[in-house]
DNA sequence: ATAATAATTTAGACAAATCTAAAAATAATT
DNA sequence: AATTATTTTTAGATTTGTCTAAATTATTAT
């Protein structure tokens, strides 16, 4: 078994995000997320590729291999399974949760983790509703509607939170939606602040 | 509040528990017990100095500071806690515990390690009978009576378990002795090994 | 197509934590 | 007390992960 530093795992974690929404991650993107200097990242990507984990050519940016991005599913499902820990055994709000589960994740005995898995129940999700990988990294994504794409009048119910800032969780905490909550569109006002 | 590295962490901790032993504690005890340079002891004791945590002059040893014990106080708790919530909740057994609160400890969020607390109900003790210090640091230690010391023919119960390797405790478990085990001396047989 | 701008990499430096080898201080023996 | 052995510290080096400033490459605008 490869054993990474806390700094490798939050890279391979970062790059594994960043590449869903943008294909290819560029080294300014990763030097934004994780607020480290893009000097730092270029020096970081090439020992990553140099360990196999990611794909890495000079000036084009970087994606993950595929025991790269084994590896970062292994860290995701580490966070959100004391994500889910800390919310239903504890008591943390779901605004507190990531925080300390982003110390949490990165202490990596596979023993620990999957009778962690077990005690919770083996949960699919965490509290703002992201998959949990399972044991194998297989992560099942059910099919969901976004609310910017939800018809007016049409009733539907809150699996998962796309922007999850504490000023957006805790939005919805004062208007008492969580997961599960049952919604429905009055009116839908077209933002400009979404497009630009 | 103060932070510390992993390091600081590990090297207030085993000054903590050796000093309980040998009162002053020497470089090359704590090289041993960390498995590190009697260098690279000099170096740190000069840093945790610095810091105000231990008290140190060349060539004497270190103590902790009243700083010093509190901080390692609250390591020991976490570890303590932890490795309860191991055993009692994961289901580990008392010899897999310490490896994994070896890292778990580490992880210091003061409302994680409270609420952890509670959740196990306050315990008194570590799986191993190691009373856990409250969150005030405050620590009960029971008056106890050594086996070695114990008179023939009495009848005691076991309530903490001095030395913990994993050969000590895979012993226990083969003779079926666990905390809370009634148990009586047969025959004292003065060991030679204990004193040289 | 050239020039200006933005993104990325290289060069050189630094702090943390470690190491080995050598020097210095302390402790133990004769 | 002098010598030897042990313990501890100093000196100098290494690895990891980071930084700033300068150079290079790619992109955008004119
Ligand atoms: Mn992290
Ligand atoms: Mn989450
Ligand atoms: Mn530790
Ligand atoms: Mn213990």
């Amino acid at each position: 078994m490869i054993r990474f530093s806390v700094a490798e795992e939050n890279y391979l974690k970062t790059i594994y995000h960043l590449q869903h929404t943008s294909g290819i991650v560029a080294t300014n993107d990763l030097a934004t997320a994780l607020h480290t200097a893009p000097a730092s990242i270029t020096d970081m990507l090439k020992k990553l590729s140099k360990k196999g984990m990611v794909s890495y050519k000079a000036y084009y940016g970087c994606t993950l291999t595929a025991t790269g991005t084994e590896q970062a599913l292994g860290i995701v499902r580490r966070h959100r399974l004391w994500e889910h820990f800390l919310s239903q055994k504890l008591g943390f709000s779901w605004e507190e949760v990531h925080e300390v589960a982003e110390e949490l994740e990165h202490v990596s005995n596979e023993k620990l983790i999957n009778k962690l898995d077990a005690f919770l129940g083996f949960p699919r999700t965490d509290p703002h509703g992201d998959p949990i990988p399972d044991a194998k990294g297989k992560i099942f994504q059910p099919r969901q509607v976004s609310l910017a794409t939800l018809s007016e009048k049409k009733i539907a119910v809150v699996t998962q939170i796309g922007n999850q800032s504490p000023q957006v969780l805790e939005m919805l905490d004062e208007k008492n939606i969580s997961i599960g909550s049952r919604i429905q569109v009055i009116k839908n006002i077209h933002l400009m602040n979404l497009w630009r």
